[in-house]
DNA sequence: AAAAAAT
């Protein structure tokens, strides 16, 4: 079936090479879009994007480009740029998906010019290292040629045993075996139980070593062979399952092995003078922060080592302008949040026909943070081969069914994955509940602090008011803390996240931004000092401990303004082998026995239940309201051991069906759902 | 109700 769907491809591409196949005026270099005119110079002034001394300051470049994620490569290494003598590289020659034609195409030989030095080569202006991608592999005569061991690349990128911030989490992964996984769909196929080759590429296999990756997870082994063999994916998988690796593994090795796509011919027209002023990229990843995008190029700058593909990544609040260039230069892999990604096209920069794969990660935090316009837009209403020309994989921590539309909608004959939960049913994390009121929460937390010190330390918190006052507060009771939510800066933003990582800053004080995602290993302990209204974010929230196998802790602070997810809590407790407190159990009885499970009074919009099972074989997820937790007023009627919709009063009793494990079993389905609002309260 | 995301 790979090569069926391989055919077809090409079939595709062999078209599109015609000449004259029509593209975008927006191709040429002269082009501005609307939005754009008049402001390019206007924006120039340094003091906008913030104050000369930041980090790239740092690295002595100018403009700062690559400015925007300074963190990751920023300080330190950049200082190399400084001496290094691929600052000039006005003519750089555009690789990855690009080379083979351009050079065919006799564009000047580009792999004469292609120095396996000049990793760091930047476009106009650039900065350094990171602007290259990680690849300086060339693809030449079918075959795939890994560009030259680069010992410094090496150890930014895969850092070194005793760097903590770049620790490999794959220590520990036997320790996921316990994690269950279930397939369905017609022919899945059987787990692969190692990295090998086959299925594997080589290359991808050596930089998997280097990442200190031994093992598949759960995830990884299934998702290996089913997005190999061609297969459409529909996973439903928490970070820190392995996801990422789960498709770059299967997407990058296959990229290794056919090499680029044959690009539009415009290209291969070329005008000689000018660079690649629109990317064609063959891999599209999407994901709803700027930190998680951020983190998955991360990765896959790691496992694209050495290999003809350079991945890129896009997402706002940073200069556009450097995006720009790193895109011009190659963009064979590009990891975007939605938003900056529809930006680019419109700017004619980013063409998506030559798209084979398509990930939305996090499908369900895109969604609800309103992305769905653009992502539709994105994958139907832009240049995106249609579901049988591409292989699309989601993942999504829930399977809710406005999900399971857009599965519907993007995947094509999938096999749905449905993987445990790391985080609240790992025996890694041990949670504690305490009874604290508002006004005690300062002096509890102080204590908290005080008492396990070493380690770092997450502390949740709801608005960002409070994590502003919150850390503002530890910094003058003397503690390290740092915070991040939605009102800083980006760069504010990756330095926080950086100075915790790296420990300088051990405490750090956040927004559901960084709830979940975010791999940090080594966080020792959660605080969740407000408590979510939804359960979900709290399961996300915790898991950002006890990752990989290491132990964590996780306190909550709870008190009668957090009854409404009080059963929930009890709940998951309950589930993960935890102890229950008593004056939980008092207050889900004496509160509550309304409010229905979670997903009730979302009806609307069908968010309901937990639910992480295929719905196809049990005919949900059609038309109607047939689906997972069948949404509106009709849960009022419709759910009679669910209870209490909406009802009041009643005690729990068996009722309370939608909660975490009853949305898997029985009780997802009509789920209860009160009327809308009813939750509220 | 809050947060995040293109500008």
């Amino acid at each position: 079936m790979a090569e069926q769907l391989d055919m077809g491809r090409l079939t595709l591409n062999d078209s599109q090479h015609a000449p004259g196949a029509g593209n975008f005026p927006s191709d040429r270099a002269a082009y501005i879009p609307p939005h754009l005119r008049g402001r390019q110079q206007a924006a120039a002034p340094a003091p906008l994007d913030g104050p000369p001394p930041m980090m790239n300051g740092g690295g002595g470049m100018g403009g700062g480009a690559w400015g925007p994620p300074p963190p990751r490569y920023g300080g330190p290494q950049q200082r190399h740029d400084g001496g290094g003598n691929w600052a000039n590289a006005p003519n750089f020659t555009p690789r990855g998906s690009n080379a083979p034609q351009q050079t065919g195409a006799g564009w000047g030989a580009a792999p004469a010019k292609f120095d396996p030095n000049a990793y760091g080569k930047p476009g106009a202006g650039g900065s350094g290292s990171s602007a290259r991608g990680s690849g300086d592999g060339q693809w030449r005569d079918g075959k795939h040629i890994p560009g030259p061991a680069n010992p410094r690349l090496e150890r930014e990128l895969f850092g070194t045993p005793n760097d903590p911030s770049k620790q490999h989490t794959g220590i520990n992964f036997e320790k996921y075996d316990d994690i269950p996984v279930e397939a369905s769909g017609q022919g899945v196929p059987e787990p692969v139980t190692a990295f090998t080759n086959p299925p594997l590429d080589d290359h991808l296999l050596s930089n998997i070593e280097l990442s200190g990756y031994k093992v598949p997870t759960p995830v990884q082994k299934y998702s290996i062979p089913i997005v190999m063999g061609g297969r459409d994916l529909m996973a439903c998988a928490q970070t820190g399952s392995g996801k990422t690796g789960g498709f770059l593994f299967p997407i990058l090795s296959q990229a290794f092995q056919t090499g680029p796509t044959a690009a539009p011919a415009q290209q291969a027209g070329g005008y000689g003078y000018g660079r690649q002023r629109k990317a064609y990229p063959t891999s599209l990843i999407l994901a709803p922060t700027r930190e998680l995008v951020s983190q998955i190029f991360d990765e896959a700058r790691k496992f694209a080592y050495r290999s003809w593909v350079r991945p890129c990544v896009v997402y706002g609040g940073a200069d556009i302008g450097s995006q720009l260039r790193q895109i011009e230069r190659g963009c064979d892999l590009l990891v975007a949040t939605p938003g900056r990604l529809v930006d680019l096209i419109e700017r004619g920069r980013i063409s998506l026909q030559n798209i084979k794969y398509l990930v939305l990660d996090e499908a369900d935090r895109m969604l609800d943070m309103g992305f769905e316009p653009q992502i539709r837009r994105i994958v139907e209403g832009e240049d995106m081969p249609p579901t049988a020309a591409r292989q699309t994989l989601m993942f999504s921590a829930t399977f809710p069914r406005d999900i399971q539309m857009l599965a519907r909608d993007f995947l094509k004959d999938y096999i749905f994955l449905s993987v445990g939960r790391v985080g609240s049913t790992s025996e890694n994390i041990t949670q504690k509940v305490e009874y604290v009121e508002d006004v005690d929460k300062r002096s509890v937390l102080l204590d908290i602090l005080h008492t396990h010190g070493a380690g770092l330390t997450l502390i949740f918190v709801e608005t960002k008011r409070m994590a502003d006052s919150l850390s503002d507060f530890l910094i003058n009771q003397g503690f390290p803390a740092t915070s991040i939510h939605g009102d800083r800066t980006q760069r504010e933003r990756e330095k926080a996240l950086e100075m915790f990582r790296t420990g300088r800053c051990p405490i750090l004080v956040a927004t559901a931004v960084a709830a979940r995602g975010l791999d940090i290993p080594n966080v020792k302990h959660v605080v969740n000092y407000d408590l979510p209204t939804d359960i979900d974010d709290y399961v996300h929230r915790i898991g950002r401990t006890g990752r990989a196998g290491n132990t964590g802790i996780s306190t909550a602070f709870f008190n009668r303004g957090n009854r409404g997810v009080v059963r929930d809590l009890i709940e998951l407790l309950k589930e993960a082998n935890q102890d229950v407190p008593q004056f939980l159990e008092s207050i889900a009885r004496e509160g509550s026995g309304f409010g229905g499970g979670r997903g009730g009074g979302r009806g609307g919009r069908g968010r309901g239940s937990q639910a992480t099972r295929d719905v196809r074989r049990y005919g949900g997820g059609g038309g109607g309201g047939g689906g997972f937790g069948a949404g509106g007023g009709g849960g009022w009627g419709a759910a009679p051991q669910a209870g209490y919709g909406g009802g009041y009063g009643g005690p729990p009793a068996g009722g309370y069906g939608g909660g975490y494990g009853g949305g898997y079993g029985g009780g997802g389905y009509g789920n209860p759902s009160g009327p809308a609002g009813s939750s509220w309260w």
